[in-house]
DNA sequence: CTAGGATCCTGTCAGC
DNA sequence: TGCTGACAGGATCCTA
């Protein structure tokens, strides 16, 4: 799915266009993508004040102290469509052809008519969701109320508390875990371990201290940059001359790099670990090594 | 308690 | 061309 990076430009990039909005409609096109989808009434008639991010979930709060909390999953996309001809559209999350369609369309879940645009939630696999709120309980929700610190707010030492609890585990599958660090996904955490020069296998157990808080720097680095890149929007999604982009060119040195190079010159291995694929540099990221602190 | 696998769902791609 | 299986940027539930 979108990551903390690409959910942070979509909370970035929706908050320009429609904050202080009303929503005027509320069309549920899949029952399964809008839980309690009885209490989609409560939000008709209400104003958009603010745009949450939580790890890789988004608040909307609204002027009548609801919230709307929105999980991408997997495939999930937001996308804004200003009424107004001209104006361009926005739209990120999954990166799909649904970017640039005619929408609604067989992948659109949820329509929110608002004041002046139309916002469209699509999401392929269903995996993700939508539901409403009190704002005062949105902490309360049991996903967010399990949620770790994002990396960027944690100290080294709770962090590493956090992930030796796990002393079994692949490092891979601890970052992931989003009671333990929220915000890493499948690419980030394969690019934070590429960044520490740590094989994804490497079980907890027998990582020091000292790689542990890399890590951490780590992951606070390669999501500040690809925060700072715009995650993936429409903007990059299709290039002026027609041909399409990748926004992973933009921070990418591992994840979807299979067969290529390293800059070591190693070429990029794909394995599977924590049941995800995984990606790293055999030369840079060795199992097995020690640490050289 | 942790750890690992199956599961939700649709679509695409490689291989036969 | 048509089929089949594998896989896809997530998280939860179930079992051992």
């Amino acid at each position: 799915m979108p990551e903390l990076p690409e959910v942070e430009t979509i909370r970035r990039g929706l908050a320009k266009f429609i904050i202080k909005q009303k929503i005027t409609s509320v069309e549920v096109l899949c029952e399964k993508s809008f839980l309690g989808s009885e209490n989609c009434g409560k939000i008709k008639g209400a104003l958009i004040t603010k745009i949450r991010r939580f790890g890789k979930a988004l608040i909307i709060d609204l002027d009548n102290n609801k919230s709307l909390m929105i999980h991408l999953r997997m495939t999930g996309q937001l996308i804004y469509d200003p009424r107004e001809h001209q104006a361009e559209r926005f739209a990120a999350g999954h990166p799909s052809d649904n970017f640039l369609a005619q929408l609604p369309n067989k992948q659109t879940r949820v329509i929110f008519k608002l004041d002046s645009g139309t916002l469209y939630f699509n999401d392929q696999r269903k995996f993700g969701f939508i539901k409403v709120l009190d704002t005062s309980a949105v902490k309360d929700d049991p996903f967010i109320k399990k949620l770790a610190p994002e990396p960027w707010d944690t100290s080294p030492e709770d962090f590493c508390t956090r992930v030796k609890k796990h002393p079994k585990s692949p490092i891979k599958a601890v970052l992931l875990d989003q009671t333990v660090v929220a915000g890493l996904g499948n690419i980030y955490a394969d690019e934070t371990l590429f960044a520490a020069r740590i094989h994804p296998a490497t079980p907890v157990a027998s990582l020091t201290e000292s790689q542990l808080k890399v890590i951490l720097a780590m992951a606070c680095r390669v999501m500040d940059f690809a925060i700072a890149s715009g995650g993936s929007t429409i903007k990059d999604y299709k290039k002026p001359d027609g041909s399409k982009g990748n926004y992973l060119d933009k921070f990418a040195r591992v994840y979807g790099r299979a067969g290529q190079p390293c800059t070591c010159g190693a070429i990029i291995a794909k394995t599977r670990v924590a049941g995800r694929g995984t990606h790293f540099c055999p030369k840079c990221q060795r199992l097995k090594e020690t640490a050289n602190d």
